[in-house]
DNA sequence: GCACTGCATTGATGTGGATCAAGCAACAGA
DNA sequence: TCTGTTGCTTGATCCACATCAATGCAGTGC
């Protein structure tokens, strides 16, 4: 339904350094070039992908933001992550040629498709975009070793402030504000990711604004305090 | 200390279908081969590598049992993982070049050291070595957010019978009985992993024992009732 | 303007699993 | 065989978060 066709190449792109490896000859960029088919927007509420569909290709995000969850037969549903412009998304597809996620855009985006043939097939040629693939995926796994450790160790507030902390840090990394935030998704989504309900994640904003940390005003958020947040994430290390 | 140096090979490994791709070509075969620089063997209690090692090599398990676990700076710890023989652990030390959580054997092990150049290399032409390598990174990534999905979503018992039910497939799939097992781990490791206590995975083996579901004698694990496992896990679809 | 809808907040109450504590089984080493 | 050690089990109590329920607020369409 979605499916704008608009021919564009990398090289111009100015998200370039966030998904694409650095340092390429003019040769290497020009085969990189190959490997956006086309570019693709995805209305706000609607599915990049969903679970069972078929993987042919990653997307790159050019703009938007993403969840992507699990969910089991039985009506269980887990995010599994939120992911903005810049990051890839559909890797969990690879391994049985099939997605096993939903990826949702929370708001209006457009992605990069990537081809994963074609991907294989440049990376073959381009050393240094294989290791960027693998280094991505790499990164990916660690990303989730973190989010095991927090839902397996931590408690509602450090959840929270891990939270709030990685979310800035992203976007900082993206020209944006490190106090300033607006949230794409709901308490419910950010519960789920988080492993608690969303009156809990009200209850803890609450909490961090009565304690002066952050100023809350529905999505609106202000980190007035970041190294209070870290603190509560690490009590022991930054006192 | 462990480095015992014996050179092999994959390609009469009696685990290769397990680490290795299918279908290859004798001379596919041959380059596979110049895979694994040596073995090395890791005895009970010692990490193979652990956070902050330098990452050279991916390792394949020839026998023996791993636990990986990430730690942070105030000595928090979650075991991220289980692996046995057949399995690929190292992947978190692509991203950067550096390992990021510790690598256990909680039995005597022996391991086949993949230099990660290697592969590269040799993944440059054979196809089928390529395809390979990013199914084991993504079955990672999915396997991954199963364990999300149990942390953020699950209750003790449902935790524990999702964890028995995927150890006895596993151990099945390298010709085990799919009732009988040993736990190589301890109480609390399974816990960490579970993000439950050590005391409540203890209770919820006793009541499994009581409901008839499996016989437990400390390590040593029957399963009499999988098909109730399996109910616990996903109530709605197996009544 | 008003009604409707989807989120968010807040309060009251309940509970699953954590915590604290004691005792016990298995095993390694003397 | 004894003995210290490590890991497992079980009981009593507690508390962080879930659950249930009501209200508030912002945006949207009429």
């Amino acid at each position: 339904m979605n499916k704008e066709t608009i021919k564009v190449a990398c090289s111009n792109c100015n998200l370039r350094e966030l998904c694409m490896p650095m340092g390429l000859s003019a040769q290497e960029l020009q085969r990189v070039d190959e490997l956006v088919a086309v570019r693709r927007s995805v209305k706000r509420g609607t599915s990049l992908f969903h679970n069972g569909e078929k993987f042919t290709s990653l997307y790159a995000i050019r703009t938007g933001f993403f969840k992507t969850s699990v969910n089991t037969e039985d009506g269980r549903d887990q995010v599994t992550g939120f992911q903005m412009a810049g990051e890839i998304i559909g890797l969990d597809g690879i391994v049985n040629e099939q997605h096993t996620c939903d990826a949702i855009a929370l708001e209006d985006a457009e992605v990069c498709v990537l081809p994963f043939d074609r991907i294989e097939e440049i990376s073959r040629e381009v050393n240094s975009l294989q290791r960027h693939v693998h280094k991505i995926m790499s990164r990916e796994i660690v990303r989730e070793h973190g989010v095991m450790l927090l839902l397996g160790s931590m408690r509602a507030e450090e959840r929270l402030a891990a939270f709030l902390l990685n979310l800035v840090q992203r976007l900082q990394a993206r020209g944006f504000s490190k106090s300033e935030l607006i949230l794409r998704m709901t308490r419910e989504e950010i519960g789920s990711y988080l492993g608690m309900k969303l009156e809990t994640v009200s209850r803890t904003f609450s909490k961090f604004s009565d304690d002066g940390i952050v100023e809350v005003k529905q999505r609106h958020i202000h980190i007035s305090d970041a190294d209070a947040l870290k603190r509560i994430v690490n009590p022991q290390i930054c006192q």
